[in-house]
DNA sequence: CTGTTAGCGCATTCAG
DNA sequence: CTGAATGCGCTAACAG
């Protein structure tokens, strides 16, 4: 009498008894089916098909000691940046065994430890993480890992693996050099919060514009403090907006500061209001008015005036990733550790004068 | 001489050997705690600690023939509409035991079909999906899932279980009504290309207009025919931009059609795109032309002018489906099998003359 | 509250 | 190319 209710799932046994084959061969057919006659192959998967027969692939996992899985996770799947680099991966896992998992850390720290912990736990193939900010913990448990840890989208001499990605200092610092160049002099900084790479990019800014003699703490508008995390059962309407702050950002700065005569917005989105603003207070921009984002995502192109951004290589560094995983689960090489991707100032009208 | 590699990972037999209890012990302090003596509790920590335990989920998940992982498969990642609804989800699944996992099938069947069997072989606790449109085999895989299934974002009176969303043929018609009421006669409707939703709500732009007698064919802009679906080692600067094609569609109707008084977008972006075009052009908003976009993303408010738009309960579907999973799973009453959420039409300047 | 035993479904190993 | 035995790490089911 069986200890355990012999549970009704349908096994790989099942197979085996209904194609007249032995265990090993169902299992083979199912991975390596070029190992298997042909003959045999046409039984199984005709049994599989009778049987309705699903793989448990907890079962393979635990038998395997490994898993087809690569995790990734991004701060943000509200902002695009990271969409981009998730298909950036998508698209470098194709035609290969591996799955792709997503994970939305919400820019909390706490939730990216419990997350990776959770996917340690599962034997993953590789893992994906955005940015350098992990806390000492995850760094820990990610030099423990067992399998490739690839971190993308911002740059650092001291990479877990492997680093994929670019400067956001150097970016910062290379777009508001733009703006000088243009003949801006009071350039204000637009940013909703700031975090490692965002914080970056207000560096660079600061950076070329003290070397230039033009900083101006009070052209910095920072409002608020904390990183974006809508929560708390908020519901979209209720979100607040990036680009009505964008919006208001420029309202205030034309009030307060009506010499400035540009801006470096941290995001497209926040630039897109500012220029709204501009729009509706009958400023012309770029000739009153120099404005700037950053991420280069199409509207950009497609505002009016056609707005300046900084272009950065998001699918690539999922894509590349990928391939790094990828390569190194085959054995192959696995590269530098440390990969500058590099980006482009992207000048539009908006800042041409 | 054992025949396998005893692998040296650290198992659950030498944190119980290590605390001097039995393997039991460990697992329940692992998982209820609360049936383990405090002191008992300690002494298990600290050797969990002292060698650095890593429970193994795919061997609990064998074990206990089930798992915390609750699915959720979403057609794009990079339009903002499915982000909320994951928000939703995220926000719903607090405080429970669960885990999220997104997947993104990018608008195709196959690989939703590929992703729903790979996810019923790991046994899921849950599964959400978007819409109504899966294929006969991805819906009989779904019927026979022994895990609550919800479906979200769209409307139907036969759901797998339960689906939880709203009619978009419905709010197609009402938006296009409101463009009526308004006094705009010549309603033009724009859309990258059309898919089960997208389609509904141009099934309601046309119905209601072929019922106040106004509807003209030659006013339906729909480009392309493929669904979004960026891909082939596309860059992000080589995507195609959908604001760029709410401005060529705009540029195009008013050379076309320069009778034409107001249009319908599908799409948020695309308004976006419309507006710019008529900024350029001098064409003014909404007295010469009307502008509605759907969706109501937060910059929709905050343009100059303020763009019309319909307001749909993203995150609430993905939260209300997290919940209902939750219950399901808990044994509590699963609630109707349909839920309409509804939607509301936001009238804003540019649909006001 | 605690421990022992058996087995979840599959892949590894090694012999045919 | 095929198959039989063994155990992956954990938890269900009982007994104490």
């Amino acid at each position: 009498m069986p200890v355990r209710k012999s549970g009704k799932q349908v096994t790989i046994v099942d197979v085996a008894t209904r194609a007249g084959v032995g265990v090993m061969t169902v299992s083979r057919a199912l991975r390596e089916p070029s190992k298997v006659s042909k003959e045999l192959r046409k039984v199984i998967d005709k049994a599989i098909a009778d049987l309705n027969y699903i793989p448990n692939l907890n079962a393979r996992a635990l038998a395997s000691t490994r898993t087809d899985n690569v995790a990734v996770l991004v701060p943000s799947l509200t902002q695009n940046i990271f969409s981009d680099v998730i298909r950036g991966v998508y698209d470098g896992v194709e035609d290969s065994a591996l799955r792709v998992e997503i994970f939305n850390t919400r820019y909390s720290s706490e939730v990216e430890e419990e997350q990776i912990a959770a996917i340690l736990r599962h034997q993953p193939a590789g893992i994906i993480v955005s940015g350098i900010e992990q806390t000492p913990a995850c760094r820990e448990m990610l030099e423990r890992a067992q399998c490739p840890v690839i971190q993308v989208m911002d740059m650092t001499d001291a990479p877990i693996q492997k680093i994929i990605g670019f400067s956001h200092v150097e970016a910062g610092r290379q777009m508001t050099q733009h703006l000088i160049d243009a003949g801006y002099r009071k350039i204000a900084f637009f940013a909703r919060w700031l975090n490692g790479r965002s914080g970056g990019r207000f560096q660079g800014y600061r950076a070329a514009l003290e070397t230039a003699g033009l900083f101006d703490p009070d052209l910095v508008d920072l409002t608020e403090g904390e990183p974006e995390r809508p929560h708390g059962h908020l519901q979209d309407s209720q979100q607040i907006s990036t680009a009505a702050k964008g919006r208001a950002m420029m309202y205030d700065l034309l009030d307060r500061r009506p010499d400035a005569d540009a801006v470096f917005c941290n995001t497209d989105v926040l630039a897109i209001g500012a220029l709204f603003a501009c729009n509706s207070r009958g400023v012309s921009v770029p000739e009153k008015m120099g404005i700037a984002g950053f991420n280069d995502f199409d509207y950009m192109e497609a505002a009016w005036p056609p707005l300046s951004s900084v272009r950065i290589p998001r699918w690539q560094c999922g894509y590349d990733a990928m391939l790094a995983v990828r390569r190194q689960l085959a054995g192959e090489d696995f590269g530098p550790a440390v990969v500058d991707l590099g980006f482009d100032v992207v000048r539009r009208e908006s800042t041409t004068r």
